[in-house]
Parts: structure tokens; sequence; C-alpha cells
DNA sequence: CCATGTGAATGTTTTCACAGCT
DNA sequence: AGCTGTGAAAACATTCACATGG
């Protein structure tokens, strides 16, 4: 997933200098969407090796990055490390996710319910039931009244009102191009705050409004530049 | 699709530069990436507006960068517009499927049959079939031996063989995590030179397969950050 | 005029390298 | 001795702004 336009970090930290005068410390995005990833590892670290504690080397490696880039990264949000001893790595899992604010569960809204949809509302994936698919939506007559997993699958007519009913903040584009915008423009009626966008195009929303493309297609077809000549 | 190792690019274009001497252009890889999104926007205002010239600035907008983006992104493979005028669109559209080696049909091999698999099996989206899935694998006995669209599942001890046999370049890996490096390991011994990862995991590689990460959860992992409080 | 293509300037991200703490 | 956290440097990416040519 490749974002075009880079969502900038708004929603700032403020942090207070050595002086004391109060300053805003803009988090550029790039190290926001390398969190999850952080926490995937050491997850993984915790769990396979049962080690406590972590070294920025050591987790860097794992993921197939640099120490200097895992120290800076995290420094922008505290001091998490031990010297000489590296992190907790439990602690650590703990602080990011707070600060990704993933330390409650989200509800969320998907857009679409054909092969896409489907498979996404089936998928286990969204593993530590932070996130929960609290509605689904299409314009299809025919998979409208069906219900999965107790959720009734309601007419895209209903998006905005019944995400703000449900305070929903987060959707789920999952459907054709065509009418990406449309459902994109129903959403933010509806007081939607993030999107995650399965459909192959550029969706037009407010600075206030974060964007992630989801673009399998586009990273196929960035990857054969770089294919071997000579078959 | 968030790639934490930006693969770089290797198999540098060559050019001539003005005093004759041969140099080596780099082309960065961020460029290539964005590839993609051009042509595909391009065929939209195509199709949609009819134009048959585009301007940078045009192609900026409908994408949500900026033009200045666009002109030095083309700069790197060489000189197609018409000052005054813009772009033709459709030599435009020609001109960067050549250069991502789109003008071809690649043949894929699909690893994992579970929900996600199928998914992706059934996805039409791969249009305008620059992509043919060739074979597909899974571990599971119960699935060996099935066969969707005239290919028939094998085991996944026949990866490498098989993948060599018939000359794949391209896999994806939609597998869970735990088996991930696995498979990435059996397709590298069949010559695989590049990989769609869908597993949430950094996959060891050498640096002449190129990998492109596909992560919505991280991606919605991280946009979370950028939610309001106050409910 | 209009819009490309590109040096130069600017902005962003990563890496280096090391003082300082455990 | 080992590893963090971070100034400073380097590398990389984007934007500015304009000479150039249809």
């Amino acid at each position: 997933m490749q974002t075009i336009r880079p969502p900038r970090a708004r929603d700032a930290q403020s942090r207070i200098s050595p002086a004391g005068s109060v300053y805003e410390a803009e988090i550029p995005d790039v190290v926001i969407r390398r969190l999850p990833i952080y926490v995937r590892t050491l997850q993984l670290l915790i769990d396979q090796t049962g080690s406590e504690s972590v070294s920025s080397d050591q987790l860097a490696e794992a993921i197939g990055v640099s120490g200097a880039q895992i120290r800076r990264d995290l420094s922008y949000f505290g001091r998490f490390g031990k010297q000489g001893k590296g992190y907790d790595a439990r602690r650590l899992v703990e602080e990011i996710n707070r600060i990704l604010r993933l330390d409650q569960t989200w509800e969320v809204a998907l857009v679409g319910f054909g092969n896409l949809g489907r498979a996404i509302a089936q998928y286990g994936g969204f593993v530590p039931s932070t996130f929960r698919i609290a509605c689904i939506f299409d314009r299809n007559e025919d998979r409208i009244g069906e219900s999965v997993d107790g959720i009734v699958i309601q007419s895209d007519v209903d998006i905005a009102e019944s995400i703000r009913q449900l305070g929903v903040k987060i959707g789920i584009i999952a459907v054709p191009q065509a009418s990406a915008q449309i459902v994109a423009d129903a959403l933010m009626e509806g007081g939607i705050e993030a999107i995650l966008n399965y459909a192959p195009c550029h969706l037009r929303t407010p600075n206030s409004v974060t964007v992630r493309d989801v673009d399998p297609v586009g990273a196929m077809q960035s990857m054969t530049y770089y294919l071997s000549t000579g078959d």
C-alpha cells in the first residue's frame, strides 16, 4: 500500500523543551506507519524467543531495517530503553499500542460486500480484535438484508446516517473504482475520520481525514520493472 | 502496502550524457512505484473525458500530487511531452507500460489457497490480463487436487520445481506468517524474482528479489493514531 | 502564450558516530 | 562492555522557478 498523497500528521504531540517553552513536535507519518510493524515484530520475538529484553539492533534485524532508525523513531515519543540493556519488550508493545491508540477497540464500517468485501469480513487477521466490523453496506439489492455474524447488510443509502448514529470513525472502501468517491463522500457526511481504500483511485478528502490506499495490483505492476530480461 | 525495506532499483537504465559519456541513472524506487498510478489515471482520463492531450497539472490534479512531481518522474525515462501542449495521453500510457514491462503477460504463482488466496484467485482486478495465475500451491491435503479455472492446486512441496519448469518469475504469498519465510525460500529456490507478500512479516531475500508487502492491517493500525479524541 | 524539462533550492528521512548512563 | 538517545551529516525526495520551444 502505497499512499501517494502522504497524509501528514495532524494532532501533533506537544512536548516541553529543556528550556521550558512549548513547541510542536510534528511526527512524520512515515514513522507512524512503521509503529505497527514494531509492535508485531516485538510480539513475534516475545512469543518465539521468550526474550524479555530486546535491543534496537535485534528488533531491527528481525524487521530488516537499521537499529538507528528504530531508536530515532521511538525517540519521537519518549525514552523507553535502558542504556546497556535495550528495551523491555512487553512494555514497549504496550507503549506503542498506547501511542497508536490500539489499547481500545475501534468499530469499523465496511462498504462493499462483493468478493473483496466478503473476504475482508471473514478475515480473522484484525487479530487482537482491535477492530470490529460494526456495519456493512452494499448497493446490491440481493445482498441487502443478508446477515453475517449478526450484522445485517444495509443499503448504501444509509451510510451517513448509520455511521453517525454508531459513532464509527473508520471506514473500509471495498467497492469498484466508479463508486469509490461517492462512498467516500457518504462516509465523510457521516463523520468518518479514517478510510482504508481498496479502490484503485485517488479519493478527494480534506486533510482532517486520513486515507490509506491498499493497492496490490499497483505493487505488482511496479515489480515487473525489475524483472530480468531474457526469457 | 508499505514496504519497510525499500527495494532499490537494480537494473538501472543507462543514458548518454550531453558530453557523450555513459553514466548510470539510478531511478528511485519511489518513482517506479508511482508509474502504475499514472497509467491507471491516464486511462481513466481517456475513458471519462475522452481527452487526447493531458498536461502534467491535469494528471496531477486527478491523482492528488504536484505537476512538478509528474514531470520530474517522467524525465527519468525520457521526454514524452510537447511544450505548450502537454502529453499525448494514449502514447504516454503505452510508454509507461513499456517502461514497466506491462506490455506483455506475466505468469504468476499463488501460494496459499485459504480465504485470502481464494479471493486473490477469483479477483478480476488484475485487469488487462497483464498477470495470469499459472499455478497455485497449498499445504492442506484437502485442497490439493481441487481445481480452479483449469488450474490444479498442487502441493507446496512442488513449488520450486514447478515454477522453475514454468519459468514463473512472480509469486504471491498468501499463507500465514508462520509459513511465509519457508514459502519464500521455496519460491527463490525455483528462481522467483518478485514477491507480493500478504503475510505480516519481513521476508529475508537477497537484493536481487523484489518484495512488496501488502499490509492492510498495518495501515489500519497506523490510522488510529490520527483519530480524534473525545468520546 | 502555455506547458515541458530541469538546474537549483528546499524539505524530509536516514544514517553516522559518540557522549552518557547502566 | 553494551546499548540508548540524539546532534550533525549525508542521502534522498519534492518543489520552485524559469529558459526553452512548440
